[in-house]
DNA sequence: CCTGTCGGTTCATTATATACACCAGTGTTT
DNA sequence: AAACACTGGTGTATATAATGAACCGACAGG
C-alpha cells in the first residue's frame, strides 16, 4: 500500500472514543510498525493535522486540521449552510438530522443536530456512512456518477446487521427504489432499531455530492412521522444544495 | 524529505486566492513531479483531504477536513469556545480579531471577526503566522515551552517587511519583553501598515498553546486604542483559555 | 496543420520506507 | 529490591515503494 495512504489512516483511528491515542496503542491498531507510525506521525505533526501532547506524549489530531477547515469553508460554505438547516429539520421532526459529504470511499458525518427527546438516535460525531449500508449512503449512491454506482456494485458489501444488503442485486433494488422515490430509507441496515431516511445533496454538476438525512427509533415509527419527516427533508435538501451552489437535476422529483 | 511530508505540504498551496489547483500547476507550484503529484493527490483524496471536481479535473480541499475538524472539536472544543469571544473582543474594540493555535512550525489562524469598519486590517481565512514575526507569534513564543524558544531562535528569521527581526538577539528582546509584559505587539513586522497586538493562550500545562490578537491600521493606533485593546485582550485570553481547559501560570501577569 | 498545454500512464532506476533489535524510563508485582 | 511488562524513541541493513523522464490522447488557439 502507497506510504502516504497508510500514514492518512491513521488518522480514522481517532474517534470520540480515542481522542488521544499513544504510540504503541496505534502501532497495534494499525498493524504498523512502532518505529514506521512514529514517523509518520511526525510528518503529520510538521503538517499540523496531528499533534502531541507534551506532558503524556499522547497523539491527538492536531489545530491544522481546524485552519484546513476554515480555509475549505471559506471556498466552499458546507457546514455553515447545513447548520441552521439541520437544526430546523430536527426541529421540525422532533428526530435527529445529520449531513455528511462524500469524503475518500464513504459519507463523512460533517453535521449533526440532535433532537430534544430523551429516546433519540445518538450519532456520533465525524461518523463514517457506508454506501451500502445507510439511507444516505444509498440515497446518495443512487444519484452520484454513474461510474460510481458501478464502482460501489463491485465492492464486497460488509454486514453491519442482519439488514444490510450483502449482494449487489439487492443493492441495486434499493438504488433503483431510491432513484424513482427520489429518497432513500434504510431499516436497521447499519445499526439495531434505527430507522434512517434521507434525500441527496447535489453538486453543481447535477449529481450527488452527498445527503441530508433523518433518523429515528424503528419503534417511534409511524406512516404519519415518516410523510412529515419526508416532507420537511425535501425542503431542507433542496435549500441546503442551492445554498452549497449545487443544481437539483429535472429528473430528481420528490413523491409527495 | 519525507513523503508523507511532500505530500502534505501540497495542502497548503491551497489559500483563498488558490482555492482550486489543477494538476499541473500543482506540480509546477511545489516542483514535484507532476506524477508523484498525481499519486500522491490520490492517496489524499482516498482519505478525504482533498477531493477532485469532476467536471473541471480540477482538486481542492476536500470535505474529510470538515469531518476530522467536527472530530476534534467534539473532543478539544476551541473553534466554538474562540469565535463568541472573537466577536465581543472585535466589538469592543472596533477592530478586527483573530485566535490562531499551533499547527506544525507556526501558527495557524483559526477564527477570524471582523470589525464593521470600512477601514481595517485584512485578515486571510487559515493564514499561516510566522513565530518571528508576528505579534501572536511573539506572545505563543514567549510563553511557549523552553525548548520551542531556543529552536525558533535557532533557525533562520525570513523577513517579511523592513521591521521584520531577522537577528536572534533581537527576536530574544522582543520574547522578554513579551514576558516581562504578558503580551506581545507587532509593528509592522509582518505587514506594512499593521499594528499588531496579542496575548497567549495557554494549555492545560501551563505553557502557550496559541494566541488571541488584535490587527489595527498603524494610522488609526493611539495610546488610548492600545490601552482598550490591551483591556479587551486580557479578559477574552483569560476566558479563551478557561474555555479550552487551558491553565494560566500564576507568573502571567498583564500590566494594566 | 502545427503548437502548447492539459490530465494521466508507464516503467527502469534509485532513493526511501520498513521492521528488527535495542535503549532508557516508569510503574507493578513479586 | 528485583524482576517484569510496559512505554516512547533510536539506529541500521534490507527490501520495498517513490520517483521522473518519456509518452499518450485530448483539447484550444493561432
Amino acid at each position: 500500500m502507497r506510504t502516504v495512504e497508510k500514514a492518512l489512516k491513521l488518522l480514522d483511528f481517532f474517534d470520540e472514543r480515542h481522542p488521544v491515542i499513544g504510540l504503541s496503542a496505534l502501532a497495534r491498531m494499525s498493524g504498523i510498525d512502532k518505529a514506521t507510525v512514529l514517523r509518520m506521525l511526525g510528518d503529520m505533526a510538521a503538517a499540523g493535522l496531528v499533534e502531541q501532547d507534551p506532558a503524556s506524549r499522547e497523539w491527538r489530531l492536531g489545530a491544522g486540521i481546524l485552519r484546513l477547515s476554515r480555509l475549505r469553508e471559506a471556498a466552499f460554505p458546507a457546514t455553515g449552510v447545513l447548520n441552521p438547516i439541520l437544526a430546523r429539520l430536527a426541529e421540525a421532526t422532533g428526530e435527529p438530522a445529520h449531513a455528511s459529504l462524500r469524503a475518500g470511499r464513504d459519507l463523512g458525518t460533517i453535521g449533526v443536530v440532535e433532537s430534544a427527546r430523551s429516546n433519540r438516535v445518538y450519532i456520533e460525531p465525524g461518523l463514517m456512512l457506508p454506501l451500502h449500508a445507510t439511507a444516505s449512503g444509498v440515497a446518495y449512491t443512487a444519484f452520484a456518477r454513474p461510474e460510481l454506482r458501478a464502482e460501489v456494485l463491485a465492492r464486497p458489501l460488509a454486514a453491519f446487521t442482519g439488514a444490510t444488503p450483502t449482494d449487489g442485486a439487492t443493492l441495486s433494488a434499493r438504488l433503483e427504489e431510491a432513484r424513482a422515490l427520489g429518497y432513500a430509507c434504510a431499516d436497521q441496515t447499519f445499526e439495531d432499531e434505527v430507522f434512517g431516511i434521507a434525500m441527496p445533496l447535489f453538486g453543481p454538476d447535477g449529481f450527488a455530492c452527498g445527503a441530508l438525512a433523518v433518523a429515528t427509533p424503528v419503534a417511534r415509527l409511524t406512516p404519519d412521522l415518516q410523510a412529515r419527516v419526508l416532507a420537511a427533508l425535501a425542503g431542507a435538501a433542496r435549500e441546503a444544495t442551492q445554498g452549497m451552489g449545487g443544481h437539483v437535476p429535472d429528473h430528481h422529483r420528490i413523491a409527495a
